[in-house]
DNA sequence: CTCGTTTATGCAAACGTTATTATAAACATT
DNA sequence: AATGTTTATAATAACGTTTGCATAAACGAG
């Protein structure tokens, strides 16, 4: 019923509270005989000891805050694996977060995980400037962003190369002879839209295409948003001959609008992706992406979020960008019939 | 650098600790002078109270503990969304683990959750029997069990209808004409794949077919298992002429394995799923499947160990079965050619 | 056999809150 | 004017740990 303190473990067995906590921490200087002792009554009692109580002394939760927008998102799942398997290894566990992209939400919880006195943030901001993180900073809590990119903070970071990886995608349907390349592309403001469409106008101007604003869409990030942006792309006089959908839920938008649309992959058009899936091979046709590595950025930067918490290697500010790679499979065709 | 105490405030604004900690919980008797300078002084120095202090005297955390096999999983998600909304309406943060089905890690787990004082759990168990589990109930801390179920242990239950969705799969692909029908089964000995078997041989009986334990094979709830499994049965001499594919990363599975065989959906051979994907309508064909309400499952359990951690309402044992549907699409055909 | 050292243990303070009780001033009532 | 009541605040004791210091017994060295 109640709950069983050191103090009821340590009269049981007759020592002292020290003595009970010594032997829990495996501390030098007992006798064989009193910790087996304890050892036996805290067994017999159900003694779990209070980490709150043990946080206040020490000065550490042995938990880090992990802030996303929404792990609804295919994308998350295999990143916060990542960062779980490897704060696993420390015995840390994580308070996890959505924010759905709402800035009010996101500042409630860190709010929250400042009050619970995490040791660590793992976080993909809303935007790039986050005034409540400023105190994290002032109270040295290490903060680690990751996919994003954060402004006037003292953080390490860990992304993906997006605007290479958008510049290998659309460079790829450029020499399959696409001239007229659409891009579905994310929510405004955020880092990742932005790189990638910079990446695709990149490969646009290094191969001497024109920038079509009009193929340029808005799938906001979401199933249904990039529907309804594909569909808009066949209302233009002068359709794209393929489109480049900027995230991994988009492409799955611009497949079920495809497939409403009878546009066949890729004869009638041709299709690329950012991100991949594990049921990719599932797909008709299977989708030429470029991928990232979705579970190292998550153990990436969880290391880095260990080593400064436990203070351990060299501290300097870290900022890692991590490789895509374009995986070539049918969705783009061998060779495009493009007029 | 040093984390700032309620102490701190006190001393700043000239008043006693008591009544910064009054004015930070609104409570009555202070007067409006004083409140406006304490706020003051709350905002500018950027305190936060600690809410492991806070826990200790009050004994609640305002945490949930949350564990599931596998994040990963895209079962999980939405329910894991529909807990995390509904909990961050009594401002209740969750602390995450993921199982992987691995008795030892979760035991870890939980053991930590007991030390962290978690208010409430919600579990999917690796096994009906967890020992561990035991000292939640000592300390009257409240479960909800998710998905399975749990033996000896006082929870509540939110399920779904597992044999009855199984059933009305595989009457409707019976229905359809089909005699020889395979079913792909999950891992051995939890609740889900057993009564999902469970539903498939009562409509074999109930519709006069016989069992045939060859076409009843392991895919052990993964895509690669079921990949396997799915292309063991074309190794028989008789082979099915439809496949129930009792989970959603098995279906995936079902597809990939076929589309490797060459074996057309539905013409060469009949597919269905259990539980639904938010990009069904992406693969090709679009699945038929039972899909079961994931967001809803979470938020129901949430639902239920808030009433029980706030002690409101009715505090009888539940066990809500939730309902499954069947969502007729492409993948089964509509008449079938089966011999 | 004395004295320094090691070994095993206990005591008490601290960690940052909340809640209970006390106190003192202000106000109301007769 | 004396007394009772309300209002605003402070003082203090928990809550369950860890840790530095104290102590006392056991041991070793000369």
């Amino acid at each position: 019923m109640e709950n069983i303190t050191i103090k009821d473990v340590a009269r049981k067995v007759g020592v002292s509270a020290s003595t009970v906590s010594r032997v829990m921490r495996g501390k030098a200087n007992i006798s064989p005989e009193t910790t087996k002792r304890v050892l036996q009554h805290v067994k017999k009692m159900g003694y779990f000891p209070d980490s709150g109580a043990r946080a206040m002394v020490k000065k550490e939760t042995k938990t880090i805050g992990v802030s996303v927008s929404d792990i609804s998102n295919p994308f998350y799942p295999p990143l916060i694996r990542g960062i779980e398997n490897t704060v696993n290894k420390f015995a840390y566990s994580i308070i996890l977060c959505n924010t759905d992209e709402d800035t009010k939400k996101e500042e409630q919880y860190l709010k929250i995980m400042l009050e619970k006195r995490i040791d660590g943030l793992i976080v993909s901001p809303t935007s790039p400037k986050i005034p409540i993180l400023k105190m994290f900073e002032i109270r040295n809590i290490p903060i680690v962003c990751i996919d994003r990119s954060l402004e006037n903070i003292e953080a390490d970071t860990v992304c993906v190369d997006n605007a290479h990886g958008a510049f290998m995608a659309t460079e790829h349907l450029i020499k399959l002879g696409h001239k007229r390349v659409a891009i579905v592309t994310g929510i405004k403001g955020i880092a990742t839209t932005e790189e990638r469409l910079k990446g695709y106008l990149d490969a646009l101007t290094r191969y001497g295409i024109e920038k079509d604003l009009s193929l340029i869409v808005r799938g906001n990030s979401t199933i249904q948003g990039s529907i309804e942006a594909t569909k808009s792309l066949f209302k233009l006089k002068s359709p794209p001959t393929c489109i480049f959908s900027a995230n991994n839920l988009m492409l799955i938008g611009t497949y079920i609008a495809l497939k409403k649309l009878k546009k066949r992959i890729p004869e009638d058009i041709a299709v690329i992706g950012f991100d991949d899936f594990d049921w990719a091979e599932a797909l008709a046709p299977t989708p030429t992406v470029v991928s990232q590595p979705n579970y190292t950025i998550g153990a990436t930067a969880a290391q880095i979020l260990m080593q400064r918490i436990l203070k351990e290697g060299p501290q300097t500010r870290q900022n890692i960008t991590l490789k895509t790679e374009l995986i070539i499979r049918q969705s783009c065709g061998a060779k495009c019939g493009a007029k």
